[in-house]
DNA sequence: GGGGTTGGTTGGTTTTTCCAACTGACCGGA
DNA sequence: TCCGGTCAGTTGGAAAAACCAACCAACCCC
């Protein structure tokens, strides 16, 4: 899904409030053919609608939906990520409704812990994966 | 960075533990050549670095920076949306030091309130780029 | 000495992306 | 009524990227 260039651009415009082909496209920079084939996908993955707001000629804006809105904290996370590393100053910052800048943290639910590295082990369902060497994550 | 095609898929498997070209190579499904152009792509970006494991013939494994670890966060609540909205049963679950399987939640550092919908507005540091209609986020 | 592992590179084909131009249906102003 | 602009795409051809199978060098173990 966000594999694909562009998507994530897009799912950004459409969180800044960016709803509209030609606004995306202006923001993204991605060709109208490309935006086409990514809009229709992201349709199709139910991560967003098409919504009718002008009947004749049809005109559409493309609205989250729950799925949709729920990438939103992965996008927080990644440009959080991109502000430390890649750029030298934050070009936007999310204002929470607290009052402050949002800086976005990761915990655990069950004990509250902010997570941080060696903390973590991985447990997989299908013992076949490691079986067949898909996954060796031991002999690495 | 992510936009790549396989770039998150490698950060994955290097979170698996999978440090090693072949192993990268087989669990992604990346062909060699885009793999060897991604990897070093990485690498320039100083996500991973090259660590040598052995002397001649030169082999090499391939290990997170700090900047890498802080993209984990990231990884992880990908994961959990695809876990929710794409597959049926999470192929893979991280167990967090405090014994339990992690559910991470993404929170305001400041007032600790989890994210939800409708609780940001976002702020631009330069005025021109709305000024420039280049990111209007009032017109749509 | 034969087979397997490892980390790539190479050459040629297929798939995507890119880009500029075009379309059709409107709207607002002169 | 004509002219320009907006909007959401579509089209065709060129450029870039991905894909794939084969190859390579330098080991290792048996």
């Amino acid at each position: 899904m966000v594999g694909e260039k562009y998507s994530l651009l897009v799912l950004r415009e459409i969180f800044f409030g960016v709803r509209r082909f030609d606004g995306i496209a202006r923001n993204t920079g991605a060709p109208r053919d490309v935006l086409t084939a990514r809009l229709r996908h992201l349709v199709d993955a139910e991560v967003i609608t098409k919504v009718q707001y002008h009947e004749r000629p049809p005109r559409f804006e493309y609205h989250l939906t729950d799925a949709g809105q729920e990438l939103r904290p992965v996008l927080l996370l990644l440009t959080q990520w991109g502000d430390r590393h890649l750029v030298d100053r934050p070009p936007v910052v999310w204002e929470h409704h607290c009052g402050t800048d949002l800086e976005p943290v990761v915990s655990c639910r069950d004990c509250g812990e902010e997570i941080g590295p060696g903390q973590l082990t991985p447990r997989f369902a299908s013992p076949e994966w490691t079986a067949a060497g898909h996954l060796d994550v031991a002999g690495s």
